[in-house]
DNA sequence: AATTCGTTATAGATTTTATCTATATCTGAT
DNA sequence: ATCAGATATAGATAAAATCTATAACGAATT
């Protein structure tokens, strides 16, 4: 006897009864079965343990010295399963759980703040265990299962996952206190021709947006200052090395001294974030996730209203390709 | 879902397999069922519990967020169960487990250590309770279940137990060093003729057959002075109060000091206690308390043959009578 | 000595459950 | 389009649990 399979939770039940009202019949009775049910089911566990765990007599049974040891262990597994069960009850209210939600570093930081504290007041008993990780890792990361779901920049190629717009985020154009643009409150496109500008480690999705804003306005890319962090960027501007894009809830987070560093519009130019959450379109969560999304959009809405754009209609997914895995 | 009875210890299994192998065909294949099964099983589970536990892709499964703590959970209630089965295993191999024991108070404590450590010597595993009580309580203790097994003075009158005789103990004489009759080895019954004897407290067994043994042989029985223990007992006939009745395993453990104490042989009556091991005639384990009780007599013969008498072919049961209970 | 009462055990029929085989369905990859 | 690899479904079969009815037993009672 060393197979699980040969036992069962119900014969354990039953084990468990029979001691504790010592005897079969008055067992029987209080768990709603007849007695030769229970005679039955203890004689094919004794059979399968090879051990008599009760004596039959007249009066009822007793239960013998090995019976004795093993009511210990079985009482230690029906309270385990009574557990489970506590807590599958739980758990099957919904909005409930420890969800893996990725997010990128540029953003993440800066936007969780604000919503998560609203999201906890909402679902006291959902947590979110939150991983930092660049776009590209986060979705495929939510493909193989690493994540629940993600908190990401747009665009997202496959077509296995749900894309629930959030909103979209302006870029800002961060100089330097004595840059000779410092006191416009507008920059026009025309005035960046030739600026140098600096950006983060191309590994980031943003780097390529980037680079390709400035080719629009002929802004000159310095590739061999890349940072690895926004804060590093922010210092390297402090700095005068020159000027850089930076999301707004980066900004709006991270930047307060007004002395240190000016933030700027730029005008006449595409310069925003599309961000969104995401979730594998296989998720049996997948309508407490669209609900989350609502509720996230709907915060953000009202909390940052004046730092960010509502999400635009139509999420700019550039091309639906299949993820090979 | 509040009912235990809703899952069982396979579901759960199934639940953990699937989890560990990613896949129902996999871990349907390593479980040695078919798919179809396991997919059948794990999709009552999720009924029962109201709760998707996989997320099912073309690429085999995701466990939900909901999915990853229930594991925890069957984890630990698969794991419990192992336990049980691996406890079983050991225990079936027969010997082993707590017995508990019930000893009359004027034996345990003189002979348990003869025997003890011989018995744990041959079964490591078996631990002994021992709890001391009259035998007329212990006769009872052990008819309705407070005892497995009781070591005790006949008679006993229950045709519930079986009895399986040790040994009959000689009853010695104890006097004081200054007591007429201190200097002889063997005292005859006509020395005792109106000599005052010292007894234990009427509740026990042995001070009915002292009684008895004084009336045989005109002796007075000094009602006044009952000692508690036979430890009192002792000292009272040191401070020449009385001669007094002790058993001879009594004698051997606890009178040490020739000086203080002489210890006497009565000839010419019957002046024996008969000790037994007694079980209930219903307990599964009846063969292996009466290979103990073999063992114990030979333990007993071998170690302690100048000082008791071997049992007596039929023990003296009194009469038979039926509990009433 | 017979009877009754309160136990557990046994037998056979029935119901419920688990399992298997065969096939459908779906989807990403080729 | 088709294939390969995954889960789901349907129906038949096998296995197990349960029920009813009754036996067997021993102690208590008459």
């Amino acid at each position: 006897m060393d197979n699980l399979n040969d036992i069962s939770l119900k014969q354990l039940q039953y084990f468990a009864a029979v001691a504790e009202y010592g005897s079969f019949r008055q067992a029987a009775f209080r768990l709603g079965i007849t007695q030769p049910t229970l005679s039955n089911q203890i004689a094919i566990m004794e059979k399968a343990l090879k051990i008599h765990l009760f004596e039959r007599t007249r009066k009822g049974i007793n239960v013998t010295p090995q019976g004795r040891e093993l009511l210990l262990s079985a009482r230690r597994v029906l309270e385990e399963a009574q557990g489970f069960i506590s807590q599958s009850a739980i758990l099957s209210g919904g909005g409930i759980g420890t969800f893996r939600l990725g997010v990128t570093p540029t953003l993440g930081p800066y936007l969780l703040p604000h919503i998560l504290t609203p999201i906890h007041n909402k679902y006291s008993d959902l947590k979110l265990y939150v991983r930092e990780n660049a776009p590209s890792e986060l979705e495929t990361g939510l493909i193989n299962g690493q994540h629940d779901l993600i908190l990401t920049t747009l665009p997202i190629m496959s077509s296995e996952l749900v894309v629930a717009p959030l909103f979209r985020e302006p870029i800002k154009l961060a100089l330097a206190r004595d840059h000779r643009l410092a006191d416009r409150l507008t920059i026009n496109r025309e005035d960046l021709l030739g600026e140098p500008v600096l950006t983060i480690s191309e590994h980031h999705l943003f780097h390529r947006q980037i680079t390709e804003l400035c080719e629009q306005v002929g802004a000159h890319v310095l590739r061999d200052y890349e940072g690895t962090s926004l804060d590093t960027l922010r210092q390297m501007v402090v700095m005068g090395m020159g000027v850089a894009f930076l999301p707004a809830l980066y900004a709006k987070s991270e930047i307060r001294n007004e002395e240190e560093l000016r933030v700027a519009d730029v005008a006449g130019i595409n310069v925003v974030r599309n961000h969104a959450l995401v979730w594998r379109n296989t998720s049996p969560a997948s309508s407490f996730y669209r609900q989350l999304s609502e509720e996230i959009k709907s915060m953000i809405e009202t909390n940052l209203a004046s730092d960010i754009l509502p999400a635009s209609r139509k999420p700019n997914r550039r091309k639906t390709i299949k993820s090979n895995h």
